[in-house]
DNA sequence: GATTCGTATGCTTATTAAGGCATACGAATT
DNA sequence: AATTCGTATGCCTTAATAAGCATACGAATC
């Protein structure tokens, strides 16, 4: 069943970081371990799981890998990720990578918009 | 975290039918048997995992007992638990669950009421 | 006191998942 | 071609969980 797999989703730490952040916009995997402060392979692996079940969506842009939350959701889904919009928005740990996400936002804005094709020599992320 | 522990226990569909019930009221461990059609132990089991994270109350009465949604939610709880009741009005598990809760609604009555006290040698519970 | 009923718990097995380390991969650079 | 960067995956260990069987428990009855 669909609702079950969302709450698989949820009931881990990281993974509801990292969607809480994606709610923002999408983002690239060296952003998240600036964000979340965790070591690449967790990210990674969390964001694989994520995909597996549909709840997020992967795009490679060069060296990067972008991801954003899944474009059509269904209304199970739209109506958790709200209620935990909801939920995070006066949470001491949400809150933090939320302000994290926010300072490092023009680099994640030069990435998203697939500037990198522009400026070639430039493949360093600066993460 | 509490979130967390919330979404732990939604993962799984057992639990998520024993709260799709007991969000109409309290009800006792027969009648889960009934509703659900699963084996006792089943049920106490995942009875047992949601008190003891502290989503159902347990009272005893007799030789019932008798399971309530937590008194006091917290926030996080209380929209996680609307969130569930909305996602579930048009699953037809869910939906199933309910038509049969309320085909004994009457024998649960009697039972939530407590006047097993008054009517002494019919301990029995039908189901 | 022995039995019955409704419920809970201990035990076992199988599945799933988290974390970390090492390594593989594709793309871009030199 | 070799290297570097960002990312993914295989393997391992450990822990959590689900399910079922057997059995224990408390309360009420006989």
């Amino acid at each position: 069943m669909e609702l079950i797999k969302i709450y698989a989703c949820l009931c881990d730490l990281t993974r509801l970081r990292l969607l809480n952040v994606l709610a923002q916009g999408p983002v690239c995997v060296c952003h998240f371990q600036e964000i979340l402060q965790e070591p690449q392979v967790k990210i990674s692996k969390h964001l694989a799981y994520l995909r597996q079940r549909g709840l997020v969506q992967a795009e490679r842009q060069g060296n990067w890998v972008i991801y954003a939350l899944a474009p059509k959701p269904s209304r199970e889904l739209k109506a958790n990720l709200a209620c935990l919009q909801d939920c995070a928005r006066e949470n001491p740990v949400f809150k933090r990578d939320v302000a994290r996400l926010k300072k490092i936002e023009p680099a994640c804005a030069w990435v998203r918009a697939g500037e990198l094709e522009k400026a070639p020599g430039q493949y360093r992320c600066g993460c």
